[in-house]
DNA sequence: GCGAGTATGCGTAAGCAGTACGCAAACTCG
DNA sequence: CGAGTTTGCGTACTGCTTACGCATACTCGC
């Protein structure tokens, strides 16, 4: 989120960080509640002040981790936003980060200390309304995670080490929010070659289906 | 560019602008020559602080104009730069912008009073050492340029408003670097519909090319 | 034990965009 | 009037995307 007041009349620089995660089939947002401010009550993204010795990008993190304890994930610089106005307490320039991370035990959001009161996943569609210009924020930065799941491996972060097909586009699914033809999407993401065939199989109440695992655990582009 | 040492412990805000032009068959890119800090007498990209009540999109406006002389054309936000260090008299962020227009006698980039020298189009391939890491942004915006030609319309800034699919194509080629099929260029250039037939022809020393005008003179997605 | 139900796994045909390239037409210049 | 050059049109081939048929393999209920 932005906030602390701008000390002088110069622009605050701060940043945002849009962290995004599938639950329950849902693409969900993780938000936490302000304590103070003019937006006390209210969820808004993680974020804050950039010092001056550290770059944007160790800021995302920093802010990231106090708040949420979520640390050492990928961070996307996504846009910057920076309308006067946006933040009523004073001019905060807020340059924004997109990210994409499994839901589970490894990550529980905690509610940190004085600052903010809980850190909670929130599904993207009927979000509440949030501080500042962060509904907007999270629109934007949805909108580039569609975009980049056509052309990113970026979904391996969403799962485990494996996995059948079944789950893969589950998750694909879920977050472009469209269906997808079974047998084209099973054609197209084995053609990429960026799955790799375990060799066993996942029993359930149906025909067992093979496991999968990603080459490569790191974000690169196809 | 980005200047003024920061003045207390927080970051300054500023905006850089990458103008681009198609100049002699080759890419350049609108640069001032800076005349005091530790920069001083080299090249830069246009840009300064951004003042407290004004958007980011209004301070890279302003500070082109004020430097340039060149005003109103369509600026896009291209990425935020941030690094400790990139400044050496201070901690400055800055937001970095794009546009492309067309070169001519409607905006000659004419020499500003005191801070800068002088603004002049230099060829991109073959630039001289940039002050702070310019050098950097005009790569990424170069990249960006070339990246947007593929699905916008945005060449239509640097044509009279009647061509031949001749000059469009020289246009093409000498942005993106490469040369391209004749034949295939015209067949995906018309297919987009974005152009109309004018209805004359242009005569020259061989066959006459029909005229072509641009459907709209905007910036749009194709 | 056996059929119903369901998800998996494989293959094929049609459509569309992109690429390579042949060739005639139209003009100016020497 | 022919050489040279650019324009304008069309065609064949390749590869990716989409639509969709169908057999397979497992569990569950009867």
């Amino acid at each position: 989120m932005t906030a602390l007041p701008a000390s002088a009349a110069a622009p605050v620089v701060a940043v945002d960080v849009a962290v995004f995660t599938v639950l329950d089939g849902a693409l969900h947002v993780l938000l936490v509640k302000l304590r103070h401010g003019p937006f006390a009550g209210r969820w808004a993204l993680p974020g804050g002040r950039v010092r001056v010795d550290e770059s944007l990008d160790a800021a995302a993190g920093r802010e990231l981790a106090a708040q949420t304890g979520i640390r050492d994930i990928y961070l996307e610089q996504l846009y910057t936003f920076g309308s006067p106005g946006r933040d009523p307490a004073g001019r905060v320039v807020s340059v924004a980060y997109v990210a994409l991370i499994a839901h589970g035990g490894r990550f529980p959001p905690r509610p940190a200390g004085e600052k903010y009161a809980a850190a909670a996943w929130r599904p993207v569609r009927g979000l509440p309304p949030l501080a500042y210009d962060h509904a907007a924020v999270v629109a934007t930065a949805a909108g580039r995670l569609r975009a980049k799941l056509e052309y990113t491996n970026l979904v391996y972060t969403l799962l485990p080490r494996q996995f059948t097909l079944g789950e893969l586009q589950e998750m694909y699914e879920t977050i472009l929010g469209k269906t997808l033809d079974r047998r084209n999407f099973r054609k197209r993401i084995l053609a990429l070659r960026l799955l790799r065939p375990v060799g066993r199989v996942r029993r359930g109440p149906h025909r067992p289906a093979a496991l999968y695992a990603f080459r490569h655990r790191r974000p690169m582009i196809l």
